[in-house]
DNA sequence: GCTATTTACAACCATGTGGTTGTACGTTAC
DNA sequence: GTAACGTACAACCACATGGTTGTAAATAGC
């Protein structure tokens, strides 16, 4: 899974949850991972690919930390990992706010300026 | 720029999105260009990478829409696109609400279902 | 115990990505 | 006008990515 424990990632896991959500394929098995768990087969399954290719995806997806996947009997159960999307939520966020604070610093330059009439 | 008029975003509008986000140095581009504008050389002078190389992760941002770039004299001035952010954060939220509303019908199955005492 | 199912993994291939250097061109400054 | 600056773009390279097929191993079902 590669995952910090501390509640900052790195750059490296930042782009591993980016370059993972880059792709409609991995992007379907996070949605329906998180709708409710599946196996790799019937992942599989539901895409016009290899097994191999879904295995891989899923693979990209545990290596960000957006899926988890554990053994039951000879299947390995796919489960996605809501705390992963909170954590890129909470980047976005992150330039949301920078994208504010250089607003709120327009409005207070404009406050303490006093308007030139023309 | 290629983004689409519409407010749904193609899978290949979303791939460029989140795949321009997948690069540390792309990251900090969007940052500063959101915290104020800035030309192309200015960003490039604050990176251990060649001119030629900044450019193309510029090209890359402003092809998933993440930032505006307009000529000024022989500058090209960059600025952060924050309606690109939002859009992203809006994709994110649609997988949180997946799997908000998937804990929600087991509440609702265990609300339904008698416990079993043992 | 056999057979079918499910997974793992290696090898391979075409294409994309992130970097480089070099060259050309428009704009600014003097 | 000429020199310096800022940008654009092509060509190239190493490596990653997304797909394939093939083979092997663990588990389940009969």
């Amino acid at each position: 899974m590669v995952v910090n424990s501390s509640s900052e990632l790195t750059d490296d896991e930042v782009d591993r949850i980016f370059r993972a959500l880059a792709d409609a394929t991995r992007r379907d098995i996070v949605r329906r991972t998180l709708a409710g768990e599946a196996s790799v087969s019937e992942l599989a399954g539901a895409y016009a690919m290899s097994f191999a290719a879904v295995q891989k995806h899923v693979a990209v997806l545990e290596g960000a930390g957006l899926v988890t996947k554990k053994p039951r009997g000879r299947e390995r159960v796919v489960r996605g990992n809501p705390d992963a999307i909170r954590r890129a939520q909470r980047l976005l966020d992150a330039y949301e706010q920078i994208w504010r604070s250089r607003i709120d610093r327009l409005d207070a330059l404009l406050d303490s300026t006093p308007s030139q009439q023309q």
